[in-house]
DNA sequence: GCTAGAAATGTGATATTATAACCTTTCATA
DNA sequence: TATGAAAGGTTATAATATCACATTTCTAGC
Protein backbone atom coordinates (compact mmCIF):
# COMPACT_ATOMS: atom_id res chain seq x y z
CA UNK A 1 0.00 0.00 0.00
CA UNK A 2 2.29 2.37 -0.75
CA UNK A 3 0.15 4.63 -2.87
CA UNK A 4 -3.70 5.52 -1.42
CA UNK A 5 -5.68 5.19 -4.67
CA UNK A 6 -9.33 6.28 -5.71
CA UNK A 7 -10.62 3.40 -7.98
CA UNK A 8 -11.65 4.33 -11.25
CA UNK A 9 -15.56 4.80 -11.52
CA UNK A 10 -15.42 2.05 -14.06
CA UNK A 11 -12.57 -0.25 -12.51
CA UNK A 12 -13.77 -4.23 -12.53
CA UNK A 13 -15.47 -3.91 -9.05
CA UNK A 14 -16.77 -7.77 -9.23
CA UNK A 15 -13.08 -8.58 -8.52
CA UNK A 16 -12.72 -6.00 -5.74
CA UNK A 17 -15.87 -7.40 -4.28
CA UNK A 18 -14.32 -11.00 -4.67
CA UNK A 19 -11.24 -10.04 -2.91
CA UNK A 20 -12.77 -9.03 0.16
CA UNK A 21 -15.04 -11.85 0.79
CA UNK A 22 -12.18 -14.45 0.16
CA UNK A 23 -10.22 -12.22 2.81
CA UNK A 24 -13.06 -12.35 4.97
CA UNK A 25 -12.87 -16.69 5.84
CA UNK A 26 -9.68 -16.56 6.60
CA UNK A 27 -9.41 -13.39 8.52
CA UNK A 28 -11.87 -15.47 10.68
CA UNK A 29 -10.31 -18.28 11.18
CA UNK A 30 -7.52 -16.49 12.59
CA UNK A 31 -9.03 -14.20 14.49
CA UNK A 32 -10.75 -17.22 16.13
CA UNK A 33 -14.48 -16.29 15.02
CA UNK A 34 -17.09 -17.57 12.33
CA UNK A 35 -18.21 -15.80 9.26
CA UNK A 36 -21.72 -16.48 9.74
CA UNK A 37 -24.06 -15.66 7.50
CA UNK A 38 -25.45 -12.50 9.04
CA UNK A 39 -21.84 -11.15 9.20
CA UNK A 40 -21.12 -12.54 5.40
CA UNK A 41 -24.52 -10.32 4.10
CA UNK A 42 -23.44 -7.24 6.03
CA UNK A 43 -20.05 -7.79 4.47
CA UNK A 44 -21.43 -7.75 1.16
CA UNK A 45 -23.15 -4.81 1.35
CA UNK A 46 -20.57 -2.88 2.37
CA UNK A 47 -18.15 -4.32 -0.31
CA UNK A 48 -20.24 -3.40 -2.93
CA UNK A 49 -19.11 -0.75 -3.49
CA UNK A 50 -16.29 1.95 -2.19
CA UNK A 51 -18.56 4.30 -0.43
CA UNK A 52 -19.20 4.40 3.61
CA UNK A 53 -22.55 3.02 4.58
CA UNK A 54 -24.53 4.12 7.54
CA UNK A 55 -25.60 1.23 9.62
CA UNK A 56 -29.19 1.89 8.81
CA UNK A 57 -28.10 1.82 4.59
CA UNK A 58 -26.64 -1.86 5.42
CA UNK A 59 -30.17 -2.40 7.04
CA UNK A 60 -32.32 -0.70 4.15
CA UNK A 61 -30.03 -2.85 1.34
CA UNK A 62 -30.51 -5.90 3.10
CA UNK A 63 -34.26 -5.08 3.16
CA UNK A 64 -34.13 -4.04 -0.35
CA UNK A 65 -32.17 -7.51 -0.50
CA UNK A 66 -35.34 -9.88 1.32
CA UNK A 67 -33.55 -9.70 4.59
CA UNK A 68 -35.27 -8.14 7.06
CA UNK A 69 -32.66 -7.48 10.13
CA UNK A 70 -32.50 -4.83 13.77
CA UNK A 71 -30.60 -2.61 13.92
CA UNK A 72 -29.02 -3.89 16.88
CA UNK A 73 -28.08 -7.20 14.89
CA UNK A 74 -26.28 -4.98 11.74
CA UNK A 75 -24.54 -3.14 14.97
CA UNK A 76 -23.48 -6.37 16.49
CA UNK A 77 -22.35 -8.31 12.36
CA UNK A 78 -20.31 -4.72 12.15
CA UNK A 79 -18.56 -4.78 15.53
CA UNK A 80 -17.03 -8.36 14.93
CA UNK A 81 -16.34 -7.46 11.65
CA UNK A 82 -14.43 -4.30 12.88
CA UNK A 83 -12.78 -6.33 15.50
CA UNK A 84 -11.23 -8.99 12.76
CA UNK A 85 -10.55 -6.16 10.55
CA UNK A 86 -12.62 -6.91 7.63
CA UNK A 87 -14.56 -3.76 7.76
CA UNK A 88 -13.37 0.10 9.42
CA UNK A 89 -15.19 2.74 10.95
CA UNK A 90 -15.19 6.46 9.36
CA UNK A 91 -15.40 8.44 12.73
CA UNK A 92 -16.15 11.36 10.63
CA UNK A 93 -19.60 10.19 9.26
CA UNK A 94 -20.54 7.17 11.65
CA UNK A 95 -20.63 5.01 8.70
CA UNK A 96 -18.79 2.35 7.58
CA UNK A 97 -16.52 0.31 4.70
CA UNK A 98 -15.15 -2.53 3.99
CA UNK A 99 -11.34 -3.35 4.20
CA UNK A 100 -10.21 -3.45 0.24
CA UNK A 101 -6.31 -4.73 1.40
CA UNK A 102 -4.41 -6.19 3.77
CA UNK A 103 -3.03 -3.80 6.60
CA UNK A 104 0.11 -3.27 8.38
CA UNK A 105 -1.79 -3.65 11.79
CA UNK A 106 1.19 -1.62 13.69
CA UNK A 107 0.30 1.59 11.35
CA UNK A 108 -2.87 3.77 11.52
CA UNK A 109 -4.73 3.93 8.64
CA UNK A 110 -5.62 7.32 6.99
CA UNK A 111 -8.64 7.51 5.11
CA UNK A 112 -9.49 9.68 1.92
CA UNK A 113 -13.12 10.08 2.12
CA UNK A 114 -14.65 11.97 -1.19
CA UNK A 115 -17.37 14.53 -0.32
CA UNK A 116 -19.12 14.08 -3.53
CA UNK A 117 -19.58 10.43 -4.20
CA UNK A 118 -18.90 8.89 -1.02
CA UNK A 119 -15.99 6.93 -1.89
CA UNK A 120 -13.56 6.42 0.64
CA UNK A 121 -9.45 5.22 0.12
CA UNK A 122 -7.41 4.11 2.77
CA UNK A 123 -3.25 5.31 2.97
CA UNK A 124 -0.48 3.96 4.58
CA UNK A 125 1.66 7.16 4.23
CA UNK A 126 5.12 6.68 5.85
CA UNK A 127 5.90 9.89 7.41
CA UNK A 128 2.47 9.30 8.94
CA UNK A 129 3.84 7.24 11.90
CA UNK A 130 7.07 8.92 12.78
CA UNK A 131 4.72 12.42 13.17
CA UNK A 132 2.17 10.69 15.47
CA UNK A 133 4.83 8.90 17.09
CA UNK A 134 6.32 12.13 17.85
CA UNK A 135 3.53 13.73 19.13
CA UNK A 136 2.67 11.43 21.44
CA UNK A 137 5.80 11.17 23.43
CA UNK A 138 5.96 14.36 23.25
CA UNK A 139 2.65 14.87 25.05
CA UNK A 140 3.60 11.54 27.40
CA UNK A 141 1.04 9.64 26.02
CA UNK A 142 0.43 6.09 26.31
CA UNK A 143 -1.01 6.07 22.56
CA UNK A 144 -4.23 3.37 22.15
CA UNK A 145 -5.31 4.08 19.01
CA UNK A 146 -5.28 6.48 16.03
CA UNK A 147 -8.40 8.13 13.98
CA UNK A 148 -6.86 9.81 10.75
CA UNK A 149 -9.25 10.82 8.26
CA UNK A 150 -9.47 13.33 5.43
CA UNK A 151 -12.51 14.98 3.26
CA UNK A 152 -12.63 16.38 0.11
CA UNK A 153 -12.39 15.93 -3.75
CA UNK A 154 -11.14 12.39 -5.02
CA UNK A 155 -10.01 12.33 -8.16
CA UNK A 156 -12.74 11.63 -10.47
CA UNK A 157 -14.66 14.12 -8.82
CA UNK A 158 -12.79 17.13 -8.39
CA UNK A 159 -13.64 17.63 -12.29
CA UNK A 160 -16.75 17.62 -12.10
CA UNK A 161 -18.00 19.31 -8.94
CA UNK A 162 -21.60 18.59 -7.92
CA UNK A 163 -21.56 14.96 -9.12
CA UNK A 164 -23.19 12.36 -7.27
CA UNK A 165 -22.09 8.46 -7.01
CA UNK A 166 -19.38 7.42 -10.20
CA UNK B 1 1.95 25.39 19.67
CA UNK B 2 5.61 23.18 19.40
CA UNK B 3 4.62 20.49 21.68
CA UNK B 4 0.92 19.02 22.90
CA UNK B 5 0.65 19.65 26.80
CA UNK B 6 -1.95 17.74 28.98
CA UNK B 7 -2.46 20.39 31.81
CA UNK B 8 -1.87 19.56 35.52
CA UNK B 9 -4.71 18.38 37.10
CA UNK B 10 -3.85 21.33 39.94
CA UNK B 11 -3.42 24.01 37.10
CA UNK B 12 -4.52 27.50 37.29
CA UNK B 13 -7.45 26.58 35.15
CA UNK B 14 -8.94 30.06 35.94
CA UNK B 15 -6.19 31.85 34.11
CA UNK B 16 -7.29 28.95 31.15
CA UNK B 17 -11.16 29.98 31.25
CA UNK B 18 -10.17 33.24 31.33
CA UNK B 19 -8.17 33.62 28.01
CA UNK B 20 -10.31 31.48 26.32
CA UNK B 21 -13.49 33.61 27.07
CA UNK B 22 -11.16 36.95 26.18
CA UNK B 23 -10.39 35.67 22.94
CA UNK B 24 -13.89 35.05 22.25
CA UNK B 25 -14.94 38.70 21.91
CA UNK B 26 -12.33 39.38 19.78
CA UNK B 27 -12.73 36.41 17.64
CA UNK B 28 -16.17 36.87 17.17
CA UNK B 29 -15.30 40.94 15.89
CA UNK B 30 -12.44 39.36 13.42
CA UNK B 31 -15.01 37.03 12.23
CA UNK B 32 -18.07 39.06 11.84
CA UNK B 33 -20.87 37.81 14.02
CA UNK B 34 -21.45 38.41 17.71
CA UNK B 35 -20.98 36.81 20.92
CA UNK B 36 -24.33 36.27 22.48
CA UNK B 37 -25.02 35.40 25.90
CA UNK B 38 -26.23 31.89 24.76
CA UNK B 39 -23.13 31.30 22.77
CA UNK B 40 -20.85 32.49 25.67
CA UNK B 41 -22.78 30.34 28.11
CA UNK B 42 -21.78 27.11 25.74
CA UNK B 43 -18.31 28.22 25.76
CA UNK B 44 -18.48 28.80 29.40
CA UNK B 45 -19.22 25.13 30.14
CA UNK B 46 -17.09 23.45 27.44
CA UNK B 47 -14.27 25.78 28.39
CA UNK B 48 -15.03 25.26 32.42
CA UNK B 49 -12.76 22.18 31.49
CA UNK B 50 -10.47 20.37 29.38
CA UNK B 51 -12.79 17.75 28.57
CA UNK B 52 -14.85 16.79 25.57
CA UNK B 53 -18.47 17.20 26.55
CA UNK B 54 -21.09 16.04 24.26
CA UNK B 55 -23.65 19.05 23.14
CA UNK B 56 -26.86 16.80 25.59
CA UNK B 57 -24.03 17.27 28.60
CA UNK B 58 -23.51 21.40 27.68
CA UNK B 59 -27.52 21.07 27.89
CA UNK B 60 -27.33 19.53 31.45
CA UNK B 61 -24.82 22.13 32.91
CA UNK B 62 -27.23 24.95 31.65
CA UNK B 63 -29.89 23.62 32.83
CA UNK B 64 -28.07 22.99 36.26
CA UNK B 65 -26.65 26.76 36.35
CA UNK B 66 -30.31 27.49 36.00
CA UNK B 67 -30.99 28.21 32.01
CA UNK B 68 -33.02 25.91 29.79
CA UNK B 69 -31.90 25.59 26.34
CA UNK B 70 -33.25 22.88 23.59
CA UNK B 71 -30.81 20.97 22.07
CA UNK B 72 -31.46 22.95 18.46
CA UNK B 73 -29.92 25.79 20.52
CA UNK B 74 -27.26 24.10 21.76
CA UNK B 75 -26.03 22.76 18.39
CA UNK B 76 -26.61 26.16 16.77
CA UNK B 77 -24.35 28.15 19.03
CA UNK B 78 -21.77 25.16 19.02
CA UNK B 79 -22.01 24.99 14.91
CA UNK B 80 -21.21 29.13 15.22
CA UNK B 81 -18.87 28.71 17.91
CA UNK B 82 -16.46 25.84 15.83
CA UNK B 83 -16.90 28.30 12.76
CA UNK B 84 -15.14 31.12 14.45
CA UNK B 85 -12.72 28.60 15.16
CA UNK B 86 -13.66 28.77 19.63
CA UNK B 87 -14.85 25.15 19.84
CA UNK B 88 -13.32 22.28 18.31
CA UNK B 89 -15.75 18.84 17.49
CA UNK B 90 -13.98 15.50 18.46
CA UNK B 91 -15.34 13.03 15.79
CA UNK B 92 -14.64 9.69 17.61
CA UNK B 93 -16.97 11.00 20.46
CA UNK B 94 -19.39 13.34 19.30
CA UNK B 95 -18.09 15.58 21.55
CA UNK B 96 -17.08 19.56 22.21
CA UNK B 97 -13.87 21.28 23.60
CA UNK B 98 -13.55 24.76 23.95
CA UNK B 99 -9.96 26.00 22.13
CA UNK B 100 -7.22 26.73 24.66
CA UNK B 101 -4.83 28.07 21.95
CA UNK B 102 -4.72 30.33 18.58
CA UNK B 103 -4.24 27.91 16.17
CA UNK B 104 -2.31 28.12 12.84
CA UNK B 105 -4.52 28.43 10.28
CA UNK B 106 -3.52 26.20 7.56
CA UNK B 107 -2.11 23.42 9.85
CA UNK B 108 -4.88 20.35 11.02
CA UNK B 109 -5.32 20.22 14.58
CA UNK B 110 -4.42 16.81 16.29
CA UNK B 111 -6.34 16.09 18.88
CA UNK B 112 -5.01 13.57 22.11
CA UNK B 113 -7.77 11.90 24.14
CA UNK B 114 -7.42 10.10 27.77
CA UNK B 115 -9.55 7.15 27.89
CA UNK B 116 -9.42 7.97 31.43
CA UNK B 117 -10.35 11.37 32.21
CA UNK B 118 -11.48 12.64 28.93
CA UNK B 119 -8.89 14.99 28.89
CA UNK B 120 -8.01 16.42 25.44
CA UNK B 121 -4.96 17.92 24.70
CA UNK B 122 -4.29 19.71 21.41
CA UNK B 123 -1.07 19.29 19.09
CA UNK B 124 0.24 20.74 15.81
CA UNK B 125 3.31 18.57 15.25
CA UNK B 126 5.53 19.65 12.50
CA UNK B 127 5.88 16.38 10.05
CA UNK B 128 2.32 15.26 10.48
CA UNK B 129 1.29 18.20 7.86
CA UNK B 130 3.44 17.15 5.09
CA UNK B 131 2.80 13.16 5.40
CA UNK B 132 -1.03 14.39 5.24
CA UNK B 133 0.14 16.58 2.09
CA UNK B 134 2.00 13.79 0.56
CA UNK B 135 -1.12 11.14 1.12
CA UNK B 136 -3.25 14.31 -0.50
CA UNK B 137 -1.22 14.71 -3.74
CA UNK B 138 -0.47 10.62 -4.66
CA UNK B 139 -4.09 10.07 -4.44
CA UNK B 140 -4.85 13.49 -5.89
CA UNK B 141 -7.18 14.09 -3.53
CA UNK B 142 -8.10 17.98 -3.15
CA UNK B 143 -8.17 18.31 0.59
CA UNK B 144 -10.84 20.31 2.54
CA UNK B 145 -10.49 19.04 6.08
CA UNK B 146 -8.65 16.56 8.17
CA UNK B 147 -9.78 14.86 11.51
CA UNK B 148 -6.92 13.81 13.52
CA UNK B 149 -7.48 12.33 16.67
CA UNK B 150 -5.50 9.94 19.28
CA UNK B 151 -6.97 8.34 22.04
CA UNK B 152 -5.27 6.65 24.96
CA UNK B 153 -3.63 7.73 28.59
CA UNK B 154 -2.54 11.03 29.06
CA UNK B 155 0.53 11.01 31.88
CA UNK B 156 -1.72 12.00 34.50
CA UNK B 157 -3.37 9.01 34.11
CA UNK B 158 -0.94 6.94 32.95
CA UNK B 159 0.17 5.70 36.04
CA UNK B 160 -2.78 5.27 37.85
CA UNK B 161 -4.98 3.52 35.41
CA UNK B 162 -8.84 3.44 36.32
CA UNK B 163 -8.98 7.06 37.50
CA UNK B 164 -11.70 8.93 36.19
CA UNK B 165 -11.36 12.66 36.38
CA UNK B 166 -8.87 14.31 37.65
C1' DG C 1 -36.71 57.67 17.92
C1' DC C 2 -38.55 54.52 14.25
C1' DT C 3 -38.52 50.89 11.15
C1' DA C 4 -37.07 47.37 7.75
C1' DG C 5 -34.17 43.56 7.12
C1' DA C 6 -30.92 40.37 8.93
C1' DA C 7 -29.28 37.56 12.58
C1' DA C 8 -30.24 34.89 16.48
C1' DT C 9 -33.18 32.26 19.33
C1' DG C 10 -37.52 29.84 20.80
C1' DT C 11 -40.91 26.06 20.20
C1' DG C 12 -42.43 21.60 19.12
C1' DA C 13 -41.78 17.77 16.49
C1' DT C 14 -38.99 14.31 14.54
C1' DA C 15 -34.97 12.08 12.23
C1' DT C 16 -30.75 9.44 12.83
C1' DT C 17 -27.48 6.65 15.24
C1' DA C 18 -26.69 3.29 18.85
C1' DT C 19 -27.49 0.25 22.84
C1' DA C 20 -30.02 -2.44 26.81
C1' DA C 21 -32.25 -6.44 28.50
C1' DC C 22 -33.65 -10.73 27.94
C1' DC C 23 -34.70 -14.88 25.33
C1' DT C 24 -33.84 -18.43 21.56
C1' DT C 25 -31.07 -20.68 18.16
C1' DT C 26 -26.87 -22.52 16.30
C1' DC C 27 -22.69 -24.84 16.44
C1' DA C 28 -18.38 -27.15 17.86
C1' DT C 29 -16.98 -30.47 20.82
C1' DA C 30 -16.69 -33.89 24.29
C1' DT D 1 -26.37 -36.30 21.66
C1' DA D 2 -26.03 -33.39 25.68
C1' DT D 3 -23.73 -29.09 26.76
C1' DG D 4 -21.94 -24.64 26.98
C1' DA D 5 -20.43 -20.75 24.43
C1' DA D 6 -21.20 -17.87 20.58
C1' DA D 7 -24.41 -15.77 17.69
C1' DG D 8 -28.72 -13.91 16.66
C1' DG D 9 -33.81 -12.48 17.54
C1' DT D 10 -37.26 -9.36 19.77
C1' DT D 11 -38.77 -5.38 21.92
C1' DA D 12 -37.88 -1.23 23.86
C1' DT D 13 -35.30 2.81 24.53
C1' DA D 14 -31.18 5.89 24.86
C1' DA D 15 -28.20 9.32 22.74
C1' DT D 16 -27.19 12.40 19.09
C1' DA D 17 -28.82 15.70 15.68
C1' DT D 18 -31.98 18.32 12.64
C1' DC D 19 -36.46 20.42 10.45
C1' DA D 20 -39.99 23.85 10.01
C1' DC D 21 -41.78 27.74 11.40
C1' DA D 22 -42.75 31.56 14.85
C1' DT D 23 -40.68 35.16 17.65
C1' DT D 24 -37.22 38.15 19.41
C1' DT D 25 -33.10 40.96 19.13
C1' DC D 26 -29.88 43.70 16.85
C1' DT D 27 -28.11 46.93 13.35
C1' DA D 28 -28.32 50.28 9.88
C1' DG D 29 -30.47 53.92 7.67
C1' DC D 30 -33.80 57.30 7.81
Amino acid sequence: MAKPRFPAPDHDHQACLSASLERAESAYVEAGGRLTELRASVLRELAASHQALGAYDVIQRLSAAGRRVAPISVYRALDSLLEVGLVHRIESRNAFIACHEAHDESRPILFLVCDACGTVAESGEEGLNEALGNAARNAKFTLDDTVLEMTGLCEHCAGREGTRGH
